[in-house]
DNA sequence: CGTGTTATTGACCAACATCAAACTTAGTGG
DNA sequence: CCACTAAGTTTGATGTTGGTCAATAACACG
């Protein structure tokens, strides 16, 4: 079985067989987690990272009054926590937003596996640094951008990185999102995400039923949230469908 | 001469004799660049990487119809497309706020220092992560909390990163910066900017002449950031005046 | 069914943006 | 050293986006 970490590797950085190998040996710890299942608290020092095989993740940082936010959400195949490796101290939390799978995999051996083998170390650090991408788009978007284009923005980016992961085939997908979780994300009250989605589903940019979201107008969407997926860095070609 | 760039990694991550040694080695192309000028462009496929002796620089997005967001600002010893290292286009420019001093430093040479020493390779990596921590801190602000706060949050974080890195003793510094740039960074109007600082200097928290700072009262200035500096993840102790 | 969570609606309000003008400062050339 | 200019800061008036509050409706699940 290929995995899901190889899946997700290979989509951003080159892995040869080897390397790809060497992978496969890691040890993981296997656990499956609820959803609101909290597996890492801000202030922690993990030994392990925590390789996310099914469900959906976010990571956030919890503010006083109750308020959140919500730094970004997590997909099969990625390791929302490898930064543990070198950051002693959490500062934010990890969670579990739909019931997952969850491999830890103790830092001693991803190190070890940095260590001995230089494409992997070079392809974890990528996938950190895509991360802060990730990072630096989303503090332009809630910095710079309007509610509705922020909003298409984020459904566009989880879109495509579902697509590019191969978890989903056209437009279809599911986002285990409350419409809660949505505002925290994207740093706004939970009533104003919902008329803005209310206004996307009008527009036909795109349709809901529950928490299943169809895209209605690919292009439209993309034009709305100014979406250039150059800030994702996929080293594989993005599908007509999505250009 | 104990050069900047050390000074800042042993701020956060341990580095023998040797490794400093070794950092001392790399090739440097010293150029002086005015106040404006834009280092690297978004979509740019840098060959070097380009630490900052002295000034002060920023990354930064243009967004349309002139908007634009300011992600990070950089202090001496820092340097800010080290992850064009492995991310081949840059996502964002950088440019300098102040006149400055840069040492272009060849991606290959890095490289090979990486490659043979891992001390140095964790250091380097684990620069690249705070860097990640301080955009999501910068995005919690921005997404969750209100303009007063946020612009305190900026000035103890400044304050702090200068402080730690030796660029200034007590409570004074000078931040180069125009108030729209600040704007730009805190996801603000000019305007709106303008009069959050004459609220925090009625309040003495600090006092300004043009653009040198004066921290008036830390304690009161860090309570209404809520500032903790955990997400810096500095590996020194943080000094008495400014806990 | 009943109970708790999530989504939706409407009324109202606050924070912040926008616009435009005046004022200050720093830098430049005569 | 002063006048001139451009850049930056400050102010006031006004507008808008999106937040808050509170109630209702729709689901989901045991």
């Amino acid at each position: 079985m290929s995995s899901k970490l190889i899946d997700a590797l290979t989509l951003i950085a080159d892995l040869d067989t080897q390397s790809q190998a060497a992978l496969e040996t890691l040890p993981l710890r296997v656990v499956r987690v609820p959803v609101g299942a909290e597996l890492v608290r801000e202030g922690d020092h993990p030994s392990e990272c925590c390789l996310l095989q099914q469900g959906f993740l976010c990571r956030h940082k919890e503010l006083d009054e109750g308020k959140r936010q919500i730094l970004s959400f997590h997909l099969p195949g990625e390791i929302p926590d490898l930064q543990s490796l070198h950051l002693q101290t959490m500062d934010h939390g990890l969670t579990a937003l739909a019931p997952s799978t969850v491999a830890y995999i103790p830092h001693g051996s991803v190190q070890a596996l940095i260590d001995e083998n230089k494409q992997i170390a070079a392809a974890l650090w990528r996938a950190t640094l895509i991360d802060a991408s990730i990072f630096r788009q989303w503090l332009a978007s809630v910095g710079r951008s309007d509610a509705a284009e922020r909003t298409a923005h984020l459904i566009c980016e989880v879109a495509l990185r579902m697509r590019m992961l191969g978890l989903t085939e056209g437009y279809e997908f599911d986002l285990p999102l409350t419409q809660t979780e949505l505002a925290d994300a994207l740093g706004m009250s939970p009533v104003h995400i919902n008329r803005v989605l209310q206004d996307l589903r009008a527009k036909g940019l795109i349709v809901t039923r529950g928490r299943h979201f169809t895209i209605g107008d690919w292009h439209q969407l993309k034009r709305l949230a100014k979406f250039d997926p150059a800030y994702l860095h996929f080293r594989k070609p993005i599908p007509g469908d999505f250009r």
